[in-house]
This record gives structure tokens, C-alpha cells and sequence, in this order.
DNA sequence: AATCTACGTAAGCAGTCGCTTACACTGACC
DNA sequence: GGTCAGTGTAAGCGACTGCTTACGTAGATT
């Protein structure tokens, strides 16, 4: 699950797992999405993303195909709304409490 | 909004945050709650928490009382959950859909 | 078989991280 | 004023990161 949130807390692997969130996409294309930064790079980005479980990966002959692994990204936002609900409820109502004084 | 993402992905920080969550604590206080480390690594895990506007700082004579800042943390789970929303909602039916298949 | 395409991976590098120890500073207390 | 408690910060260290270049390898194409 910490693997998972470090995965996330890089903007480009963000944008990479939003890349195959919907549609499955071969590591070549994903890639050529960037274009500062080497194929490599992103072959490693992946790697992070796969140890990870956030992205599940197929093989088609040469090419190898990436989706979004959604048992895991749900996971991951379970993970955090129960972060949030341990407390952040109580905060929220005080900071809007807090901006309706300001606005007074 | 990076740093607070970056900043949330360590354990520590998270553990931190929860403690100064509801109510306010000095740097001593926090610091006691972790025998395994340093008061000095703490020290710098509340200077990222900081400059990630996660925390506020408040004086307090000798001592230096943080509180959790309820509007940054609000930014980042509403930053999380429009990433979410971005398309999870379909991989979560996909992934539904997929059980429900699994356990025929 | 030779070669090309698609990809992972090893090596190396500069930068960052999380930590420790050591020091500096600022208020409280005598 | 001198000391003490509370705290940030500089320096240094080993580990890790994100990147590049270079290489390896499996499958498709000829």
C-alpha cells in the first residue's frame, strides 16, 4: 500500500496510470506520450507502477499491453478516504467555520 | 500540491499529521511519541509537513505548538478524489463486474 | 538465418531522503 | 546574568530516485 501511495506521489506516473486507466496500451505507446524523457525512463516508470500493482501487465507477441489494476487503485482510495475519515470531518467543519467568521 | 502529496506518502509524516490532527501539540510532545528516532528527525519531518502547508506552526513562549491545517488537506483530497474521478468510477464496475464473473 | 521491432534491465550519475550527531538560538526560571 | 528546557538547523552519511546511455533478449518479418 506504501509502495502504492510513492507510486503516486510521482506527476509522471500519474499521467501514465491515467494514460492506460481506461484503455489497454502498448509500453511504445505510452511512451511516445513523453517527449522529454527517454523510453527507458518510462519502462521504469512502469516498473514502479507494476510492483506496485497499480498497472497489470499482458503480453502480445512482441509487445507487452498495460491497463489499470482498478482492485488495486480502489484499494489505494480506501486507503486515504479512511485516512481522511479519522478525523478530517471535524476539520473541514472547522475551517468552514473558520471562513464564514473571515467572510463576517 | 505535489509536496503534500510527496509529503503524506512517508509513514512517519502520516503518523505526525494524525497526531496534531484534532489538537494542537508542541514539538516535544510529537517527538515522544516515536522511541525509534531522533527528536531532530521529527524536527524535520514537521519542517516538510510545513512547507507543505499541512501543518501550521504557533508560538507558544519557548515552545512551538502545530495543529493540522484543515484547508490544505481538504485541497489534497479533493485533488485525489478529481483524480479518481477521472475514470475510476468505470474501473470500479469493471472490477465489480469481474468479481461477480469470477464468482459464478 | 539474418534482421528488425518492442521492450526490459544493468550501470552510472546527480540529486534527494531520512536519519544521526553537533551546534545555535530563544524564552523561562533562578 | 547564568542555566535550563524547547526547538530549529547545519553537516555528513548511506540509501534511494529519476534519468541517460548501452546492452540484452524475445518475437515478428524478410
Amino acid at each position: 500500500m506504501d509502495l502504492a501511495l510513492k507510486a503516486i506521489a510521482e506527476p509522471r506516473r500519474r499521467e501514465i496510470l491515467r494514460l492506460v486507466w481506461t484503455s489497454e496500451l502498448a509500453a511504445t505507446d505510452i511512451a511516445s506520450h513523453f517527449d522529454d524523457v527517454t523510453r527507458s525512463a518510462i519502462s521504469q516508470h512502469l516498473g514502479v507502477l507494476r510492483r506496485a500493482k497499480l498497472v497489470a501487465e499482458r503480453r502480445d507477441g512482441n509487445r507487452r499491453l498495460y491497463r489499470a489494476n482498478p482492485e488495486e487503485l480502489v484499494a489505494l482510495r480506501t486507503f486515504l478516504e479512511r485516512y481522511w475519515a479519522s478525523g478530517l470531518e471535524r476539520l473541514q467543519d472547522a475551517a468552514e467555520a473558520a471562513q464564514r467568521i473571515k467572510e463576517m
